[in-house]
DNA sequence: ATAACTGTGATATTACAATTAGCACAGTTA
DNA sequence: TAACTGTGCTAATTGTAATATCACAGTTAT
């Protein structure tokens, strides 16, 4: 468990929780059925309170990406398709995009910088 | 000035106030030294405290956005280039293109995706 | 000079959300 | 029994957005 926490940015930080713990399962860092550490060790890793932690897993678990056994643990669920925490992420790049367009920006600038970012890699992937 | 404001978005008012002024700009409808309505009047226009308006207004003539004579009123600064506007909206491009990334998304349904967002114009405008 | 505008500045207040602290309770396991 | 686990709740704190007023100074036209 990577977590990496801005806690000067805007973005609440339960939301944070949330995007890295996806973005953990997406890379493969944790897969289905993967025990997370408890919310009091990962509380206190983290050095932020147990309920911001726990509001974090709490929606987790209601989108569906993991489930909690009282008294165990929490865990991974296995029907988390990383492809549906890109939906979010999709609308984000498509409304920033729209608002670029609208300042003028070129299609051009745009897809080369997502040239750039995926530089290097063998496939598109 | 067609101000569209979410006010149930999770973004400050005077947040989206700014960007829709810029973007205003960004199009050409507010062009150098264009004169703006009125605190009073576009807070009345737009259902919204003069306070927060204000705050807008103060925060884009730090940036060089706009400056403004008392008295007068607050005028379009004639150095913004629409290219400067666009910098903080390709970090959130690129931010969000990484992370989908990290999710597994592939490329192609990234530049797709754009592709998309420009279909029908004539030039990569 | 007066009136009617402009922006500016300050204060106070309200409202809401994020975060923290602390406690109690129930399930699990050795 | 002890030491863990997650859960639920209340309360307090904090920060910030937004509002409501008021007063002041510069500009402009009459």
């Amino acid at each position: 468990m990577n977590i990496l926490i801005d806690y000067h940015s805007r973005t609440p930080i339960y939301e944070q929780i949330k995007k890295e713990i996806k973005l953990a399962i997406s890379r493969g860092e944790l897969k289905a059925d993967d025990q997370l550490p408890s919310l009091r060790q990962l509380s206190s890793q983290l050095s932020i309170n147990i309920n911001t932690l726990k509001r974090a897993l709490s929606e987790l678990e209601s989108e569906g990406v993991t489930y909690s056994i009282a008294g165990k643990g929490i865990f991974v669920s296995d029907n988390t398709s990383a492809r549906n925490f890109c939906k979010d992420i999709f609308d984000e790049i498509s409304n920033c995009v729209k608002s670029a367009k609208a300042m003028g920006a070129k299609k051009e600038e745009i897809t080369e910088l997502i040239e750039n970012i995926y530089k290097g890699d063998v496939k598109g992937d």
